[in-house]
DNA sequence: GCTGCCATGTAAACCGTTACATGATTGG
DNA sequence: CCAATCATGTAACGGTTTACATGGCAGC
């Protein structure tokens, strides 16, 4: 469903798209906050297609389709946004690696601690590449301040435990 | 594999265990890290034990068995961990209900972050029902303060959002 | 003896990833 | 003409959820 919503979006939002735009457009914009590649977008564009959320609009080269949000596209988008309570299924590798962090010795820990504060800085800097939310007000800035505020706290926390594993050896 | 993992630490931790104890550990002490109920749990104990990773200890009343965790299994959960770069695939609905918001109009988006806001809320004191990490440090506590310190973010970011929505009325 | 919780499982459907496959167009 | 990238798809596999199914035990 979720998939589906994030399309729908990028359709409402960009205007009338192909798979592939939308596969670009996803990476681009929505990569923060949902994942989806080009497998699974074709698929899921035809059963939209069939469900009358999107229509094609025109065909271009090689077989090139270009998809349009519907009225039905764009009401159900909205109905879900306003009733659905959003599910919080938290599923972090990350997290789950800080869990059985005291299983490791001290110095193994710090190791891997290290490695997670070093991916949660590689993702703050790639998301601090977006147009700054304050000053450019655009689109996805909701979003967006969330995720950069999310992965500050991510890789203070690893400061923070790093520096207290130290102080143990 | 990340299930697996899991379910290795537990038994490390906890000591040997029934699926159902493990189903009933995860519930409580892993599922603001991952999450999985028994449907997933008992099939995958019976590969790991296949696989060599943990062992029937005994068996009890109504076919109840009692895993523990081999050499094997130990190995592998520290392998695991000092090896795998963990992946962050995000996929939250809540950021995505937060990218797809100025779809709305203000007062259906109040409405909507309104939501998000009681879910972080509802969220935050469920995690502070745990025993405090700084005061009981204990075997999940570099999870448990990672847990806290991101629902906290994710409360502040929605107190943020909602004021300067409201300020737009 | 009935109700509720303990306890274990299977099956189907759904979602997501990885690997494979193919051809068209563009720029050098 | 060759390489890179554009562009579209399928298939197999693995992980996750939901629904179904069953029986034991404890307390009232």
């Amino acid at each position: 469903m979720s998939l589906r919503m994030a399309l729908l979006g990028l359709l409402e939002v960009k205007g009338p798209a192909s798979g592939y735009d939308l596969a670009k457009s996803f990476e681009r914009s929505l990569n923060h906050v949902w994942q989806a590649g080009h497998t699974q977008i074709y698929p899921e564009l035809v059963k939209m297609d069939s469900d009358g959320l999107i229509a094609v609009q025109s065909e271009g080269a090689r077989g090139r389709k270009i998809y349009a949000i519907t009225q039905e596209g764009m009401d159900q988008l909205r109905a879900w946004l306003q009733d659905r309570d959003p599910a919080i299924t938290i599923r972090s590798e990350i997290a789950l690696q800080a869990f059985l962090l005291p299983l490791l010795e001290t110095r193994q820990a710090i190791d891997v601690l290290e490695r997670i504060r070093h991916s949660f800085a590689e993702r703050l800097s790639v998301l601090e590449c977006y147009p700054d939310p304050e000053t450019k007000p655009n689109f996805g800035r909701f979003a967006l301040k969330l995720g950069l505020a999310q992965t500050r706290t991510g890789l203070a926390w690893a400061e923070e435990c790093l520096a207290e594993l130290r102080s143990r050896l």
